[in-house]
DNA sequence: CATGAATGAGGCTTCATTCAT
DNA sequence: TATGAATGAAGCCTCATTCAT
């Protein structure tokens, strides 16, 4: 018997840490992040911080599974009300638009410095192609219903096609980081949306 | 000694540091490269490399610097022999082609590094926009001259699609940094020039 | 509930404790032993154990005095049946040998951490002479006896031999802690045993 | 070209360094003394110790080092003006008895951690040994040569008897390092002799 | 009494930068 | 100018002990 601290209680400061602690990564970086930021931020001690956690390390690698498993499960479940492929798609550049620059930014710095970190700890690589095999599946699976449907080209690869969709967006996140084209924003993301489903499409005129 | 020959000696100097500190950065990283590391590889003293930088962040940025100059450069130059908007596209898919996967993510990480780093310095996001805005320059350029010449649509904003160009190049290498489809690499970046050509040509048929 | 029985439970569980701490500081040391390794390896709380014992420290004392109580209580039982002081030497070195090289490893880390940490630790030093002087007081009255029987020589210091003898046989141990010589175990503890008998016997061409 | 440091004045600050760290070591024990009790001890930086030694357990190992080849050296050296073997262990013991027992103590302390330590490091028993086996040939010589002069038993195995005599010796160390038998000590050790002669000699009727 | 989450002082080590020579 | 020994702030992590439940 705990001092009366049910699991519940364990796994709620769990998240809660891991929410301040993303909190401090997000806007001033893993590496420049250190743990007495992160405890002060949280008003806790850091041997309550290692209780939960085993390493600075540990915390960076929960958080990226946490973001990545609840992106792929937010699109997996918003995919349900949309039957056609090509607005899924579209609803994906759509949720792009939407996100505030700044807070696209605060990400983009987080997921890449991720994954320069990864790039250097051999372990971590797998975690991450892991992941990245999740939300290729689940762009992969878009592809061929939109093939099968008759909205999409049939000679199309779509796990090359899935692959290439996460490339172009990110690529799009990472030269937002650094803050050209402001005033283009959202005009960008459509001429992507646009590149894109030219690409996908059988009879590319209908878009736009 | 004439100052002429000193401030060559010196010039030459400063570029044979920088030339070894960018060896050190590309394979190690920024952050793990120490001082130690880059004054061994290149056999000098500390002292001597803080006659000419005045900081390991202050080597960095000429670094970047030169790297961006030259790789517009090494662009312009060979365009000189590519009379055709499509052949140059053509041309710029083939250097990354051409380019090991190895040397890909050397690069990747220290741009990547390099842009994550900006991020967080202010004072580096203009310096860092205005090589980009060359780089866009050279894209839209090109973009230009092929819709002059009738190659490439001309409802598209040169300037976007030229950002979205990069965008993608970089996406690409972004997501080949941690390896996965490693087998694929080739043929993934044949899908991408396809995407790409298939948004900017008038005959997208034409196209593979 | 009888006071008599709680008494009797704590008393059990206080000894338990000691012999489940006893068991991590010899195995591990008792500077790398932690507190966590104890409960754990004891299936206890931390609380419980601080409500028995005051600190890490008073632990090993405790522990250090019970283990000098069995080591003489042990010797002194069994020399009951042994009526002549060399039978009762030579029983003691067969208890060495008897002893696997790995335990008395393990006892002697234990034995000299005690030691360093006693040593630094005035208020130990008195504690640990008491115990040292009934190990001496056991070995003097076995010379003396010795000594009357006609067995041993009569110009020896009982107590210094006494003395002599534990030194002998810890100084064995300890240069065994680190392993040279392995393979001559036994036959360096007769060796040391011829030695002592040769000490201390009125005809030495008796032994061996 | 170093800022005009000589190899020699590294030598001697490295020399300084395990002096001053020693002392530490020896009054504190290697566990108890921290990094910051040895800079400020010697009154230097932290960082100028780590530029000598890699770690604190570096320190430890390269002083154990020196003291055993001293250790060595010294008796080999003075061994060269005594013939007879039996002279050599006289002195011997001489030196042990004229050491006074402060310094014994520290010194048993140290090696006694030194070897605890080792203990718990695979990597250090053997470097250790490789001294142990240094001082252990020096008293197996002494034992061969006192059999070949006729002084000593012929029937003894000399590794043995030497690998019995360090034993005894740090056995007596081991315990006169918490201080029972104060006023004893030198009587002790010449029992001690009387022992060992008593095992080495031929006659031992001749020795005191 | 038992529990174990929380505390936080303190340990070891790194490394960008300086400055006497 | 070149050298590299020295600096010391700052980082990550450990663990004996406490105390609310």
């Amino acid at each position: 018997m705990s001092p009366r601290v049910t699991q519940r209680y364990k796994d709620e400061k769990r998240a809660a840490i891991l929410t301040g602690a993303l909190e401090c990564f997000v806007s001033r970086g893993f590496q420049a992040t250190t743990i007495d930021d992160i405890v002060k931020h949280l008003g806790i001690s850091k041997g309550a911080l290692y209780g939960y956690f085993s390493s600075k390390e540990d915390m960076y690698i929960q958080m990226a599974n946490k973001r990545m498993d609840e992106m792929v499960a937010s699109f997996s479940a918003r995919f349900k009300d949309l039957p056609r492929a090509v607005d899924r798609i579209t609803y994906m550049f759509s949720r792009i638009k939407a996100q505030p620059l700044q807070e696209l930014r605060k990400w983009m710095s987080f997921h890449m410095e991720f994954m320069l970190f990864a790039s250097r700890h051999p372990e971590l690589v797998e975690l991450h192609n892991r992941y990245m095999d999740k939300a290729i599946a689940l762009l992969s699976k878009l592809i061929q219903d939109g093939q099968q449907s008759g909205e999409f080209r049939e000679d199309l690869d779509a796990e090359s096609a899935a692959f290439l969709f996460w490339s172009v967006r990110d690529g799009l996140a990472f030269h937002f980081l650094l803050g050209g084209q402001e005033q283009r924003y959202s005009e960008i993301i459509s001429d992507m949306e646009d590149m894109v489903l030219r690409y996908l499409l059988i009879n590319p005129e209908t878009c736009t």
